[in-house]
RNA sequence: GUGACUGUAGCUCAGAUGGUUAGAGCGUCGGACUGUGAAUUCGAAGGCCGCCGGUUCAAUUCCGGUCAGUCACCCCA
């Protein structure tokens, strides 16, 4: 590598063609966010460090370990958002949104992690996500997923799963904890190192663990299902009925618990074999708590997180891009006169015409310049050379079918309407 | 943070048990085929063999470190 100046690490440039592939999959995004009823939100990308430790929960890996913290010149501690759920809370609390009532947000855009990069995980990567404050009931747990599985379902991904589980509530949390360590509890000197960390911090995380020395234990605890609640429970089997009334598939999930703190009731992932070892492409729950957490009134609330470099990693694994069609023009001027020809002609072009106008200003050969056109994919070259600067008319020619017609040479105007008239 | 594998031209990759000027294909640029497209043909440019150090008469090759990439663990989108 000629420079020393790389791309930080776990970081990533897009160019063509596959930068359009992320146009493509945001206009989808924001058409499909539009038509559930919610609206766009844009927060900064830092925020005060303490917004982060409050929201997401400060034994959480997130907090502990992976964040970009730096502070400014004013001696503040900012840190780079590692999600986007506490920054839409603190907005929305401090614009006082839930003022007035029920609140529908989407977010796109980058966060930051400090992690070790391997597929499927960046230090910068982007997520579009979605909250939905105001609803305690499982309509909205429904809304969310039904979202989210339309994005899935649009996209004609096939080996999408929807994974469910209800990780309670205050009540009957505290409960399956205590059930957790009744069952682990005595095998604790037969558990991976990992989980006998976790065993008392967070025994839920010992349902997810891919130690094999977990799982005879791990496969044999008690379901959160069976602690349940009566409300939690209520709301789970509301939540199911809804989507199986919709036709939506899932599978309940005992393993699902998430990683952030504020997480109660609803969780569930969706996931994809094409994503290798992180194979959750979408994750999200219910969080009733946090908006209180941070101060606001007691606001329900529900939403998910999608990584962008996933969902596209997945759709083409799985979709692989056709050969996009032949489209636009390449103007093409053989000389220095008809390239002064040629200038107003291509920008009336830009202007009439709604597929690209391609134009090379290097003096080159005829087929030099018909080799940039392949290169393009454009459908048709329009040729300006002596020949036809004396018969007052270029040659339009369509580049598929191999023919060729005239359009006659007038101000720029008349021909770009003329070339506007032929490709129609 | 841990582990494994990898680092040679813009890209994909050869290569030498350590020994003069490190190769190919593709791409780029130029010439040929009188101005009509994915071709053919000839030629050229382009490499601190990732970086630093060690061993050696000699290192791109061996050793150590470092940085980066890839994948996995941890964890998550």
């Amino acid at each position: 590598m000629p420079s020393k100046l790389g791309a930080p690490r776990g970081t990533q440039d897009f160019f063509p063609p596959q930068s359009a592939r992320w146009i493509a999959l945001e206009s989808t995004i924001h058409a499909l966010a539009g038509r559930f009823g919610y609206g766009e939100i844009r927060t900064p990308l830092f925020e005060s460090t303490d917004l982060f430790v409050r929201g997401v929960g400060d034994t959480t890996d997130i907090v502990e370990k992976e964040m970009y913290t730096f502070t400014d010149r004013g001696d503040r501690s900012l840190t780079l958002r590692p999600e986007f759920t506490a920054p839409v809370v603190r907005a929305a609390l401090e614009h006082n949104l839930f003022a007035q009532g029920p609140v529908r947000l989407y977010y796109l855009g980058p966060i930051f992690r400090y992690e070790r990069p391997q597929k499927g995980r960046y230090r910068q990567s982007h997520q579009f996500g979605i909250e939905c404050f105001g609803f305690a009931g499982p309509e909205a747990d429904f809304e969310v997923i039904s979202l989210a599985w339309n994005l899935i379902t649009g996209y004609g991904i096939a080996d999408a799963k929807l994974n469910l589980n209800s990780i309670g509530d205050d009540e009957c949390r505290p409960r399956y904890r205590e059930a957790l360590l009744a069952h682990f509890g005595p095998h604790a000197a037969s558990l991976s190192e990992d989980s006998r960390r976790r065993l008392d911090r967070n025994p839920l995380r010992l349902l997810d663990s891919k130690d094999p020395a977990d799982a005879p234990f791990a496969e044999t605890a008690p379901t959160f299902e069976s602690v349940l609640c009566a409300a939690c429970r209520e709301h789970f089997e509301a939540l199911k009925a809804y989507l199986s009334l919709a036709g939506i598939p899932f599978t309940v999930n005992s393993r699902i618990v998430r990683g952030l703190d504020y997480y109660n009731r609803t969780v569930f992932e969706i996931t994809s074999e094409a994503l290798g070892a992180q194979s959750t492409v979408l994750g999200g729950g219910r969080y009733d708590g946090l908006v209180r957490s941070l101060g606001g009134p007691d606001t329900p609330g529900v939403g998910f997180a999608m990584g962008m470099e996933r969902f596209l990693m997945m759709i083409e694994a799985l979709a692989p891009q056709a050969e996009p069609p032949r489209r636009g023009v390449q103007a093409i001027a053989l000389g220095a006169q008809a390239r002064a020809a040629l200038v107003p002609v291509i920008a009336e072009l830009r202007r009439a015409l709604d597929v690209p106008t391609f134009a090379d200003y290097q003096d080159r050969k005829l087929l030099a310049h018909l080799k940039l056109a392949d290169r393009n994919g454009a459908r048709y070259a329009l040729i300006a050379g002596s020949e036809e600067l004396a018969a007052g008319r270029l040659v339009l020619r369509d580049l598929q079918d191999r023919t060729d017609r005239h359009v006659p040479l007038g101000s720029g105007k008349d021909v770009a309407a003329a070339v506007v008239e032929a490709t129609r």
